[in-house]
DNA sequence: CTGAAAGCGCTAACAA
DNA sequence: TTGTTAGCGCTTTCAG
């Protein structure tokens, strides 16, 4: 079923049958009415690969995810993934490990698949601007921003918490309730990634505040797997390490440290309290319940999406956007003040 | 830069480009060389457009997701993607809302993109042939099977567990445990989904034991939701129902219903114990870690591709596969036998 | 308002 | 082993 056939069988021609599927207005009523029938009846679709060809561009729009099991992105995946199909353009979602490049991997399906734009959900904070040469499509860094990197500010956009002040105010938190000895559990302290802003989020609340920066407290995992979690914690408490209140960078990562807490037998929030920054679903349901920073995260998908087809549309450049966080009060942190 | 400026470059014609580019073997060495070189110098990638267009086919493999907050899924369609891309196809997923026709958008990207096969990931269990029709593409299902529709056995792919046979199990287990007053908790006990399947399991034991089957111990929350489901065994506590143990139909279910169940001042698993069927990763970090039976997801989505690509490929016909789950012992269940 | 015809970039006969 | 050429299904001038 083509084009074709819709035309012979309204005995018009080809161009007449393109005009209406592309809803212009130099048709007769008359004929619209007959092809529109027509399409109906025959159950007809245009053929998208055809219409790509000749426009020399296609709908697709890919969505490069590093890092695949973070529960954090699943929400913000949904998200984009409706975005994009409601705006007529399709996903096309390739995920990849957390060793991979993903801007190699974008670059590349920009060119096999013909990509009209891009988004870039976690990855590195260091790029060059070499590093992005290869990326000839507008692209957006979603949940992560460039801070490390030497991108001019104005040449790429992002859409991002502010992760170290956000992680300050986690911390300050905890200060707040009257804790001093404040453990950090991070992926790593120096990995160019949002582990390292919080990180440094988390050192500055303890600047801020006259604390001292123990080694001791700073627990690294190595990734933000949340099993990883789990043993890092369980290995620092058999060191014996001491402290009130736990920040970690991730509420998965909390979670495994967590239950490492409660095997070596401190309870939660009465032995140690915890806090943590995204704002998982299910953060809301464990056992205590998790008191985190939660992320806008339908509000961060939203708007990479019109972002980024302000850019591909040429209705806009490139912008980087800030999002807030919300505090979520659990039951995992306490008051000793 | 086309296919036929690398042909000017080289001064062959574009059919011999064509034949290097697919690896034809009737090419000249020499020319073969000429024109690698020349696709390495200039970073020539072939438009793939062109070649869907021609070939009147694409690389495009569809999935379509039907309750996308199910955080089962995800597991599962990270290794879908990744065995999707291995094979040199693309992944276009799309999600829809329980309340979506899984069928009818399969059929629209059929045709739209041009899809080559289909994954549907979740949906009803009770499709005719006639629903089907609309599909020309080999399609499989995973994570469900067809045990309410009309399909002839033998004419579509699936890869799923014995849901009803693996709930039985469960509230076996339970059984085995010393428990007589076992309370369910479903999505819908007659929507026609898995949710249904795993009930008539419960329904299934709870006969082979010789327990009676009470309304007051069924409990539906009207959907997979975290939340619904939270919400549905709160009430149900506050009408008083009495039970030593609640079967939940999935991990994410129970950990809904535990937090009701734990606001109600119900300890898991002194005063009740739980069981679900899934295996998510979250599940075994919990506070108490959940008793679940796994479904081995690595395994289903791997078996998906595997056999929808032997399809497309021509190289074996719809099959139908049964996993089967591993009991993961956690510290809900308590024996009081 | 309508139709004929020229491509979009590529593949695959078919001929040489 | 090569080149020529006819499409794949659609959009878009350009005439009428």
């Amino acid at each position: 079923m083509t084009i074709k056939d819709i035309a012979r069988q309204c005995g018009v021609s080809v161009s007449t049958v393109s005009r209406v599927l592309n809803d212009r207005p130099d048709v007769s009523p008359e004929n619209r009415r007959k092809v529109l029938s027509a399409i109906q009846r025959s159950n007809y679709i245009p053929n998208n690969t055809a219409r790509d060809l000749v426009k020399t561009k296609s709908d697709a729009i890919g969505l490069v995810v590093r890092g695949v099991s973070n529960p954090f992105y699943t929400d913000i995946i949904r998200v984009i993934e409706e975005q994009v199909t409601a705006r007529g353009y399709t996903l096309v979602m390739q995920q990849i490990g957390t060793c991979d490049d993903e801007v190699k991997r974008g670059a590349m399906m920009e060119r096999e698949k013909r990509l009209r734009g891009l988004i870039l959900l976690g990855g590195r904070s260091d790029y060059t601007p070499q590093e992005l040469a290869p990326l000839n499509i507008p692209y957006v860094c979603c949940s992560y921003d460039n801070q490390y990197g030497t991108l001019p500010p104005d040449s790429y956009a992002s859409v991002s918490i502010a992760d170290e002040e956000e992680a300050c105010r986690a911390v300050t938190e905890l200060y707040r309730c009257g804790h001093r000895r404040i453990a950090a559990l991070v992926s790593g302290t120096e990995d160019r990634s949002i582990s390292q802003l919080r990180y440094q989020g988390y050192v500055r609340a303890l600047a801020a505040h006259g604390l001292p920066l123990e080694q001791e407290l700073v627990i690294e995992a190595g990734s933000f797997d949340i099993r990883q979690s789990y043993l890092a914690m369980q290995r620092r408490l058999l060191a014996g390490a001491q402290f009130t209140a736990l920040f970690a960078i991730s509420d998965n990562m909390a979670i495994g440290a967590m239950r490492a807490l409660r095997e070596a037998g401190r309870r939660i929030p009465e032995d140690c309290s915890v806090i943590a920054i995204d704002g998982l679903t299910v953060s809301d349901y464990i056992n205590p319940t998790l008191t985190t920073l939660c992320q806008p995260m339908e509000h961060m998908g939203r708007r990479s999406v019109e972002i980024l087809l302000d850019m591909v549309e040429h209705r806009g450049g490139p912008i980087r956007e800030t999002a807030h966080t919300t505090l979520r009060t659990g039951e995992s942190v306490r008051d000793i003040s």
